[in-house]
DNA sequence: TATTTAGGTATACAACTGTTCACTAAAATA
DNA sequence: TATTTTAGTGAACAGTTGTATACCTAAATA
């Protein structure tokens, strides 16, 4: 998660006060287990099974640890699946820097963007599963938390859109209302992405482009759209 | 399925030929106790619960049945799970004549569609509950026989806006392509409608609203779609 | 240094799982 | 009517599950 170590979570701020150095293994080897359970969960999860078919015991298993240690970090399966849904949405946020960073040309800024997106579900292909799987169909708090990480990111990207003066047209509502149906589309994609045939390039560059058109057509729409 | 006793598999033809009556009350009791263990299943997931979470031997103790009859009508619970993507199906094209018989006043059209549509989910919320859910999460070959069926209903839905000379300037494939997109935004919006809130009409205004105007943003975006 | 804290292990338990087998009884066939 | 088929039963199986318990040991604290 983070290399920093004042980033380490502490009960105790320590009596000394200030500048407690480090708190030293104990928490660092907590952390570390930690994650691999996260870990072994997306392992598990990476055949293409969903979340809510997994057992505590599997995950031990993979993880290397006793079943009783999984209670020591998480109270619950449901805990874990939130704590899985967090790290998606730092992993979203990741992506949105990504392509704004990449400054845009407006012509085939689309298009480029796509094959960014594409490119990152690949790389980051574990969470994009796991997120694709829950979404519908995880226990009713997966499904809410993980559509209040799609509702914070829509609406982040609504903002970037606004502050690069794209579509001024547009209310913020707007704005909103179509970045969601754009999230949404993306994470449908995502689905797809993974489940492509793996040495199929034909395939890929079909459903790459159905997906440019799909985001063209709400572009186009939006830039048509009048008034409120 | 079907009340036309005619439709009933037989594997022998039976050797009088032609003309066999019916074939009585045994393949009767048999399809009852099928419907028995699908409906059981969609019971089972109306708390929420996904399709992967659910066991056998939960399915047939719903269905009132023992375990080991279940195997007289599937060999796997991926198996009644692909029945269910069948019967999804089923209902999806039942959706689709209702809003055909609908006849357009073109104004309003799209949204009292929408209005169609939410009701029609409230009403089958079972399967979309299942469809939404298994969309994502459930076993390989459920989620490809899912997006098949999926393309099917949008590849249904071109036509018929082809048929009604809706859009005529877009090309056959441009109107799949933008089928597709409406598919997935109604999918994605079913799964919201069976998660609201039971008696806010107010977010249910909202939702719809929502919802109404992402479709006209599709659909804004189509008329003003130039060449292939 | 002595004491406490807490991450992790091993064991045990009752509950539940998927699947098999021999069986029954009623319907279909000959 | 006599025979065969077959949907459904009930008991048994070996495995797996989630959780509780007592315990160990290294790090953190006093």
């Amino acid at each position: 998660m983070s290399t920093d170590p004042a980033a380490v979570a502490k009960k105790k701020p320590a009596r000394g006060s200030a500048s407690t150095p480090a708190t030293g293994k104990r928490s660092e080897r907590k952390q570390r287990t930690r994650e691999h359970l996260l870990d072994a969960a997306l392992s598990l999860m990476e055949a293409g099974r969903g979340f809510s078919s997994l057992s505590l015991r599997e995950i031990t298993r993979e993880a290397g640890v006793a079943p009783a240690a999984f209670y020591r970090h998480f109270s619950d399966l449901d805990e874990l699946g939130l704590a899985l849904v967090e790290a998606c949405g730092l992993t979203l946020r990741r992506l949105l820097r990504e392509v704004r960073r990449q400054e845009l040309p407006p012509t085939q800024m689309l298009r480029s963007s796509v094959v960014t997106y594409k490119d990152y579900v690949k790389d980051n292909h574990r969470y994009f599963r796991f997120a694709a799987g829950a979404r519908g169909g995880g226990s009713p708090s997966i499904r809410k938390a993980i559509r209040i990480e799609e509702a914070h990111f829509a609406n982040e990207m609504a903002q970037d859109m606004r502050d690069l003066n794209m579509l001024p047209h547009l209310s913020m509502d707007m704005l909103q209302v179509m970045c969601g149906l754009v999230v949404t589309t993306m994470m449908n994609a995502a689905s797809d992405i993974l489940d492509l045939p793996a040495g199929n390039a034909q395939a890929e560059k079909e459903m790459t482009e159905t997906f440019v058109m799909q985001l063209r057509l709400v572009f186009l729409g939006a830039r048509s759209w009048l008034s409120s």
